[in-house]
DNA sequence: TATATCTTACTGACCGGTCAGTTACTTAAA
DNA sequence: TTTAAGTAACTGACCGGTCAGTAAGATATA
């Protein structure tokens, strides 16, 4: 009798795949990092889960700190991109404007993933000087000048409020990336739990109370 | 002639004071773990900044889980436990409650040494399950039922609006946390920076235009 | 089409540094 | 003299980063 062993169609135990590796490792890395923070994650959890061995990690990324700031990078600046794409094209009010930038913000942000981005980030800046200034300027810089663009839109037409403070276009991406982190990791202990829809809710009714030029009651939207 | 060493007078090498050391090694520990993060932070640094020897640490505190815990613990409690008993004993206008809430909060949580608490809280609440529930109940819980008798007490007096969500409780801690943050972590490179009084002045701008029932514009107070 | 040759993506054992926690000893001070 | 406060050398687990070796699979050749 021949023995079992080498099956006549013999499967290999790793494919050679250079263009998927990259983004595979990096949605990895998003998930570890964001599960554990920078110094906590472990490169051999992110190889495992990736689906290779902690020596490809370095076939494509220098370092641990070089495959964090990629991840944050690539996870980021689309969402910021997408939003100035939509303000650029939208015609219409500055108050739909606004509430519909907010909506898809919120929409992006809320997600775990995101919101363990948005963590991390204010977590791991002060380590990171590079990823800080990068952030910074990408992300929080471009945000709120966006914001302001709508803001002042709104001004101009006379929806918004002439005497607008300078901190209206920072309080409100505070509001919001705090809420979504609260919402995400104190979803489990909260015994007042709000649905994500009514912090969104929320959020319009308050900000849109603070900078329309005549506030109306009711609902939103 | 007789030899310089051994002084007449003997100045020991260190002190035995119990009841000093465990405060002198929370403070330290707020320093860095404030500044490297728990998992960065080291005990030897700790144990330095404290004036004692790593050995020392465990004299007084099990591990560097414990000491992170009672840290956290003894610097906010107080804070919350102050709000609480400044809003019990006050008589007047729910709006200048609220703002005098509002500015007491804006002063503890801009200083860097809180804002690096409530940073690292964020961070590493996933970490400790045991903090995260006591950070929940203790500081989250706490701090909003102490602003929702806030809102309920205007609402009550027709100062601020009967509709008002119950996000409206949520929203402003989190915006003030997170300006708190921004303002102590990003102050370096930000070309558009506010003062924190500006900034103080810009949430209660936002937030009172948001729930007052017949907002004003103008000046705050 | 079959197979020999070659390139390189990928593996995984290993090394060296780091650091939480321990312990054997020292010393302040009651 | 006693004892508890404090020290500092030590241990062992852990993990980022390396590299010699392996094998997938492309290409050349018959």
């Amino acid at each position: 009798m021949v023995p079992a062993r080498r099956p006549t169609v013999r499967q290999p135990r790793w494919h050679r795949r250079p263009n998927a590796r990259p983004e595979e490792i990096l949605a990895a890395a998003q998930v570890v990092f964001g599960e554990q923070g920078f110094a906590r994650a472990k490169l051999e959890d992110v190889a495992r889960r990736a689906g290779v061995s902690k020596g490809t990690l370095y076939l494509y990324f220098d370092s641990k700190e070089t495959l964090f700031r990629e991840m944050v990078r690539a996870r980021i600046v689309p969402s910021v991109a997408a939003g100035e794409e939509f303000v650029r094209t939208y015609q219409g009010p500055a108050r739909d404007l606004l509430v519909e930038l907010v909506r898809r913000m919120w929409d992006t942000i809320r997600h775990p993933a995101m919101a363990s981005i948005t963590r991390l980030v204010q977590s791991e800046l002060h380590n990171f000087p590079e990823l800080a200034r990068f952030y910074f300027d990408e992300v929080i810089l471009r945000g709120r000048r966006l914001l302001q663009s709508v803001l002042d839109r709104g001004v101009a037409s006379g929806e918004f409020r002439a005497d607008l403070q300078r901190f209206a276009c920072r309080g409100l991406p505070h509001m919001m990336v705090f809420s979504a982190q609260t919402q995400c990791f104190f979803h489990a202990m909260d015994p007042e739990l709000l649905t994500d829809d009514q912090v969104l809710e929320g959020i319009l009714d308050l900000f849109l109370r603070g900078v329309e030029a005549r506030p109306v009651a009711g609902p939103v939207s």
